[in-house]
DNA sequence: TAAAAATACTCCATAGGTATTTTAT
DNA sequence: ATAAAATACCTATGGAGTATTTTTA
C-alpha cells in the first residue's frame, strides 16, 4: 500500500493506543486482543515510515511524529463518520417518516425558546427550507458533534466556540450583563465602563455575537430544493 | 461492521464510481477489475442501508445519499491522507536532513520575490521558527494542497479563494489597479469611483488582502519550540 | 520479578480474480 | 445485438486469536 494512504481501522487503533498510552487497555477497548493491535501498530510505523510510539517500561508515550497523527487521525476520523451519518440522512435512514433532507440542528439546552421559534420560522418561509430536527446537548458538545456529523447546524455563542473549519453567519449581537455583589462601588443602574476594576468577581452573561456554523462539507447540499413538512 | 463507519478503501471505491459514473472505467483507474468493484459497492449500500447509485442502460448515475457521500467522501480521503503526509513530515521522512519540523509552503509562482523574503526572514525570527519548504504551485492547487496535507500554509488573495475550513490571518490589503483602454472617458492618472461604468472592460490585477491560510488541524503544532537551520 | 509489549503459529474471513449470466436499450 | 453491471465460484492475502517469549524498570 501507498505510503500516504491509511485504512479507517488503523487510525481508529492508533487513536485508541495514543489515547491510552497503553497496549493492553486500547485492546480492550476496540474489543480486540493485544497482540494483534501491537502487530497493526507496527506495520503502520513501518509502511509511513516513523516511529509513532517510544515503548517505555509501562506503557507508552507519543513521539512529535505520534502528536501529529493523534491530531489528524481524529480529524479523519470524524470527516469519515461524518460522511457516513450525512449520507445516511441524506437517504432517509433512521428517519421518522423517512424523509430526505432533514438538518439536524445541535442546540444547548438553555437557548432562547421565543428566539429559536423566531429562526425556525424565517427559516421555514424559504424556498428550498429543509426539515429541521432539533438536538439538545451540552454547550461543549456542539463542535464535536458537527465535526462527526451529528449535527449540520449548531447555534453558538462566539467568542466563547471555536469557529476553525466551520462556516459561519452572525445572527446578532447580545448585550452584556454585568452582575456585581451589592454595594459595589460602580454605578448601579447606569451602563458602565468595561471592566469596572480587575479585581471585582464579575459574571458575563452570554455575551458575543450568536453564531449560526454550517459544517462546510455539508453546506453545498442546502441549494437542494426542498419543502417544509406541513 | 457499525453502519457509520467506512473503510478508506471503500470511500475510494465509491469516489472513483461517483466520478467516472461508470464502473469498469472507475475499475481501470483504480487498478483492479470490475466485478470485485461492483460488489464492494453493493455491500457498502446495504450496510449503511441507503442507495448511492442508479443503475441505467449505459453507466450510471448518483442519487442524492450518492452526492452527499461524495462531497463528504472526498473530504474524509483528503483529510486521511493528510493524516500521513503530515506525520510523514513531523518524522523528518522524505525530508533532505531529515529535519523533524518543516512546514510546507504552498505559493503561487508569481507571488512577489521582495514580499515574500521579508516574510519569510520575519517568521525565521521568531522562536519557535518552523523550517519552511516553499512549494510553487498554479494558484488553483493551493486550496487543495492544503485540504490533502501536500501543503500546511499558502499565501492566498482574498477573496478569490474560498477560505472555508481553515485558519487564516489578513496579512496586507493591496490597493487595486484598474487597466483601461487608452481614451477611456475616466481620468488618466487620478483615483477613480470603483466602477466606472458597469460597460467598461476591466481587469483587476491583485486585489484584496493577501491571506495566510492554516489549516486548523495543524495548528497546535506550531506551539511546540523549533529552531531555524543555521 | 512482574508488568507490558513483541514473537510464533494457526485459522479463517474476505478482498480480489476469472468466467459467465442477466439486463436494458 | 451489444454494452454494462451482476452473479457464481475460486484463490490467497492478511487480520485476528492463543500461547509464549523477550524486555526493562
Amino acid at each position: 500500500m501507498a505510503v500516504d494512504t491509511l485504512e479507517t481501522r488503523e487510525l481508529r487503533y492508533f487513536v485508541a493506543v495514543a489515547e491510552e498510552l497503553h497496549f493492553g487497555r486500547a485492546a480492550e477497548r476496540l474489543g480486540m486482543a493485544q497482540p494483534p493491535l501491537s502487530r497493526a501498530i507496527q506495520q503502520l510505523e513501518r509502511r509511513i515510515g516513523v516511529p509513532l510510539l517510544e515503548r517505555n517500561r509501562r506503557g507508552v508515550c507519543l513521539t512529535g511524529a505520534g502528536e501529529v497523527l493523534l491530531h489528524e487521525g481524529r480529524a479523519a476520523l470524524d470527516a469519515t463518520t461524518a460522511a457516513a451519518r450525512r449520507t445516511r440522512r441524506a437517504g432517509g435512514a433512521d428517519s421518522p417518516g423517512g424523509s430526505r433532507n432533514r438538518l439536524v440542528l445541535a442546540l444547548k439546552a438553555a437557548w432562547s425558546h421565543e428566539l429559536l421559534q423566531k429562526l425556525l420560522d424565517a427559516y421555514a418561509a424559504e424556498p428550498d427550507a429543509a426539515e429541521i430536527e432539533v438536538l439538545p446537548c451540552g454547550m461543549c458538545e456542539q463542535e464535536g458533534m458537527l465535526r462527526d456529523g451529528r449535527a449540520d447546524v449548531a447555534l453558538m455563542h462566539a467568542p466563547f466556540n471555536s469557529l476553525t473549519g466551520f462556516d459561519s453567519e452572525e445572527l446578532m449581537t447580545e448585550g452584556q450583563i454585568a452582575i456585581l455583589p451589592a454595594g459595589h462601588p460602580s454605578p448601579g443602574a447606569r451602563p458602565c465602563p468595561w471592566p469596572t476594576s480587575a479585581t471585582s468577581p464579575i459574571f458575563r452573561s452570554p455575551a458575543g455575537p450568536a453564531t449560526a456554523r454550517i459544517d462546510p462539507a455539508r453546506a453545498p447540499r442546502s441549494t437542494t430544493r426542498h419543502s417544509w413538512p406541513s
